[in-house]
DNA sequence: TTGCCATGGCGCATTCACTG
DNA sequence: CAGTGAATGCGCCATGGCAA
């Protein structure tokens, strides 16, 4: 555990931020309610201290090469008779090679990308003072689970946090792809980050409601 | 000379599989 | 079932080429 290591030591980068986004609510700051979109919200990752049973990213027919996020939402569909999940992943980028790798995991495939909800993650509750499982939360499941829900990504949305140097270098040359979104990693490693209006509006803008019109 | 960028590669933490 | 080494995921360092 990663957390445990001497106060005098530096914290790696993308451990400060994991830190930060323990703090953020189960729905992503920004995230917009709205009836077309309906479904449960939960903050998969990080967790609470453990690294052991938390959801993860993986291909169908592999269990090698997951994606371990250092931010991950998951947007549950309410129907249980149709399942699927929209996910928000946050990257914190320290380096160019890290960002190239994370935009290669997330770019467009042909192939079927899965998220991966460990039983013990399910029945564990989501809120210190809430009792209720994270099961009865995602409505798609009708009885307490006794194996891994495995669900099919249907949105995939990508915030990456990146140093002011090679924010200022994407932001100037580079085109995001639709799904990717970018922002100077001191907007998650900040305090409170989850309060920051800008922040909230990019997040309210990674999302498949934000490219609907809303008559006046 | 200096700074930037692309490439190859390595270290660390954690998890898994095997052995006795 | 504890101990140990291999496997895996992740971060980013070291190096060299190139342009300002």
């Amino acid at each position: 555990m990663r957390d445990s290591r001497p106060a005098h030591s530096t914290w790696p980068l993308d451990d400060l931020v994991r830190r930060r986004l323990r703090q953020w609510p189960q729905r992503p700051p920004g995230a917009p309610r709205t009836q077309r979109q309906p479904g449960t919200w939960l903050r998969a990752r990080p967790g609470v201290a453990n690294f052991l049973g938390q959801p993860f990213l993986k291909l169908p027919g592999s269990s090698t090469f997951r994606t371990i996020p250092d931010g991950l939402w998951l947007h549950f569909s309410p129907d249980p008779g149709d399942r699927w999940a929209d996910i928000l992943c946050i990257e914190a980028c320290g380096t160019v090679q890290n960002l190239q790798d994370k935009r290669a995991r997330f770019a467009p495939s042909t192939s079927s990308l899965l998220v991966v909800c460990p039983v013990r993650w399910m029945l564990e509750p989501a809120e210190h003072d809430d009792p209720t499982p994270r099961w009865h939360l995602i409505r798609l499941l009708r009885e307490e689970p006794t194996e891994p829900l495995v669900l099919p990504v249907r949105d995939v949305r990508v915030l990456y946090g990146l140093k002011q140097r090679h924010y200022e270098s994407v932001a100037r040359g580079q085109v995001p792809q639709p799904h990717e979104y970018f922002c100077p990693i001191e907007a998650l490693t900040a305090e409170r980050g989850q309060e920051d209006p800008a922040l909230a509006a990019l997040i309210g803008r990674a999302s498949a409601a934000a490219n609907f019109m809303v008559p006046a």
